[in-house]
DNA sequence: ACCGGGATGTTCT
DNA sequence: GAACATCCCGGTG
């Protein structure tokens, strides 16, 4: 089971995330299917956590591609984030969605709240949620694996319908599109008619 | 199905 | 002190 190789990171989150989808996040004995994710383009976009520039909670954005930023929202979330382009840009693709592929009973014992299965990991809360990811696993390397999450090249090969259209949750740049998702995935987090 | 509000804390103005 | 890359629950139709 290879994971993506660091390369497949260093290039645009326009590009990688389209790319990311039906590829396969893992952590511990839990894994889903990449479905839906969002780019978040750095100083060029006021929606990003990187167009400020460098804090403390953003450093890994700006760090080396292939790496996973974890972030903590609303008081309560995390949301992961694979680290693009090159180090120093603070490039990202935001996890919005998985369909739940293994470590079904360990999801579900993390989120309670869920009734069906596609609610386990449809939101990009949601997915961190039902994989235990949180601070400890900002910075983890997706390409070696250190860190305890990795994204492997072993999904059902490139989604035959994608839908690209404008991001979720965001108050600017609101009409940039740069959201992609599978068409007909149920684990998507926001669906609109 | 769809909408509105509350929870909750870090970050930056 | 406001904003926030969200989720959940309880209302109503």
């Amino acid at each position: 089971m290879p994971p993506l190789p660091r390369e497949f990171y260093r290039r645009d989150p326009r590009e990688v995330a389209p790319a990311l989808l039906h590829q396969v996040l893992v952590a511990g004995p839990c894994a889903g299917l990449i479905v839906e994710t969002e780019a978040y383009c750095g100083s060029g976009d006021p929606a990003s956590h990187a167009f400020r520039g460098p804090t403390r909670r953003n450093a890994t954005m700006f760090g080396p591609p292939g790496h996973l930023y974890v972030y903590f929202s609303y008081g309560m979330h995390w949301c992961a984030n694979a680290v693009c382009g090159e180090e120093g840009e603070g490039v990202a693709v935001l996890l919005r969605g998985l369909r739940p592929l293994a470590g079904l009973e360990q999801m579900w014992a993390r989120r309670p709240a869920a009734r069906r299965e596609r609610d386990l990991c449809a939101g990009p809360a949601r997915l961190c949620q039902a994989l235990g990811l949180d601070r400890a696993h900002d910075g983890a390397d997706l390409v070696t694996g250190a860190g305890g999450v990795t994204i492997v090249d072993e999904g059902p090969g490139p989604p035959a319908d994608v839908v690209c259209t404008t991001r979720v949750g965001i108050s600017v740049a609101v009409d940039e599109p740069w959201r992609w998702y599978v068409a007909g995935e149920s684990a998507v987090s926001s669906r609109r008619r």
